[in-house]
DNA sequence: CCGTCCACTTGAACGCGTTCGAAACTATCT
DNA sequence: AGATAGTTTCGAACGCGTTCAAGTGGACGG
């Protein structure tokens, strides 16, 4: 019996924007309609239950969560119990089981928080550098940044991401918002850069989920990593980021074409499908 | 205080791997549990406790593996509670616990088992095959047919993979010999081609490590793939072998020189290490 | 002012992984 | 045979995630 899907009324209160490709502003982006705070946003509704229809009702939904993200990051994922965090909310278990169906979807709260803070500090950092391999090295630095707080239970997240009949999974879960900050991010990364004008359009399309997948090895390898301040994940990143960028510059040369356009088509059909994104 | 480490004596010594025995065609009852070797033991004690120090207790610490992997097949990885393999295998729960530290451990019976029959049934489907792309594809899809029956709760195994502090980890794990095996396996496949002869010997080192790491791709996709008989996942091997195969032999061209070092030195110092492989 | 509906809240109870102290068994020595 | 030490087995008990039947309280219609 599995209820996960049926509990869940269904309804996903964000609605789809424009596909990332088909924007042709190459001058200001514009898309910072993102507030500051997205801590007690409607964004983080998600995984949970139905939508709330009080304002009563989301006070507690975001008291239950943020209570559950300090104790998570005072004490660990495991060491937190449900129950600790009902009673340092001042509500009951049952409560917390109202709000968010699995003790999973409370880690979500972080997943987004960080997303959107690690896109907020990455435009910041980047701005005003146009080389591209620096761009992308700047995006998946800040990305460590943000992170770093929360190394010690990532495994766990991890562990949850990995999971495919999980709806965190960042591959598998469709619709999912965080992933689509995180690509515009690296569409943003690109575009911004003096390589962006001189690539096939159609490769441009595609790259921003390719780096997006930069990203992902980047945060496998990080979650491994036991070095100190993740040093080894940082190496990993200036080692990779120019091998990145010589590899997109490359692809315009004759020599290249084939390959190119073995891969793409190996992109196109079997991976970007798979992590959510129907490019028509 | 995680006592998970100090319960365990500290190291456990894994002497071998030695194949899992081609179990009997239908009775899978204990009745042949005596490894024929005396200093070899099965491959299945490791991620357990301590060392068997009796006869009688490898049979039974295999008769509880064996019938937890039978309901793991019947009922799946969730279902199957710790007392139902006690009850079913007649011990107590207590006694399967003295033998597998936590449930996770059961798992990798799995994994050695799947190893061996694929390394097995690769090695036979490939004899008479020199094409390196019809090679390492017929690697790929044996792997996928090997895991085919296990599908099913696979989830969970690769949740427990992607942990990093589960020492059942493909990547962190020191000293996998299941991991060895596989790593070989590619390595025949590569030997045994008509590309071998044609390839930098450095690079023909790195390679049965880079086509092991296909494979983690591979198993990742299938992990995901919910089409039936995981078709998708076989139309993504057909697809990417000529591609990868395309690769390597372009790599001996002078044009692909610096992206070619760049990328063995990224390997050497920055993947390898971390799967646990020292190369020299 | 009462009844009805419904979002919200409660906490006892259930199932399962895991632990632990003690019993049972085996081997070895006196 | 008895004593001793080490190994294996047992099952009750514990902690935690999760469920569920039973409330509570406010809004609204009559």
């Amino acid at each position: 019996m599995d209820d996960a899907a049926t509990t869940n009324g269904g309804s996903d209160p964000i609605s789809a924007a424009s596909p990332i490709g088909t924007d042709g502003p190459t001058g200001t982006d514009a898309s910072e309609h993102r507030p500051p705070v997205p801590g007690l946003l409607p964004a983080e509704v998600r995984g949970g239950r139905a939508q709330p229809k009080t304002d009563k009702s989301e006070q507690t939904r975001a008291l239950i969560l943020e209570t559950a993200m300090r104790l998570f990051q005072e004490r660990g994922y495991e060491k937190t119990t449900m129950r600790a965090i009902a009673a340092e909310a001042g509500v009951s278990v049952g409560n917390a089981y109202y709000y968010f169906e699995k003790k999973e979807f409370l880690i979500q709260g972080f997943y987004d928080r960080m997303t959107y803070e690690h896109a907020a500090d990455a435009r910041i950092r980047m701005a005003g550098t146009t080389d591209f391999a620096e761009r992308l090295e700047i995006a998946l630095t800040s990305w460590i940044d943000c992170a770093a707080e929360y190394h010690e239970f990532a495994a766990q997240f991890f562990r949850t991401a990995a999971d495919p009949t999980s709806s965190l999974s960042p591959f598998s879960s469709e619709s999912h918002p965080a992933r689509k900050t995180a690509v515009e991010l690296f569409g943003e990364t690109l575009s911004g850069s003096e390589l962006a004008p001189k690539l096939d359009a159609e490769l441009a399309e595609l790259l921003p989920d390719l780096l997006w997948l930069h990203l992902m090895i980047v945060v496998l390898y990080w979650v491994f990593d036991r070095t100190p301040d993740t040093e080894r994940t940082r190496e990993f990143v200036r080692r990779s980021t120019p091998m990145a960028a010589r590899i997109i510059n490359l692809s315009r040369f004759r020599v290249f074409r084939p390959i190119v356009r073995d891969a793409k088509g190996l992109i196109q059909d079997f991976i970007l499908p798979t992590i959510g994104r129907t490019t028509k």
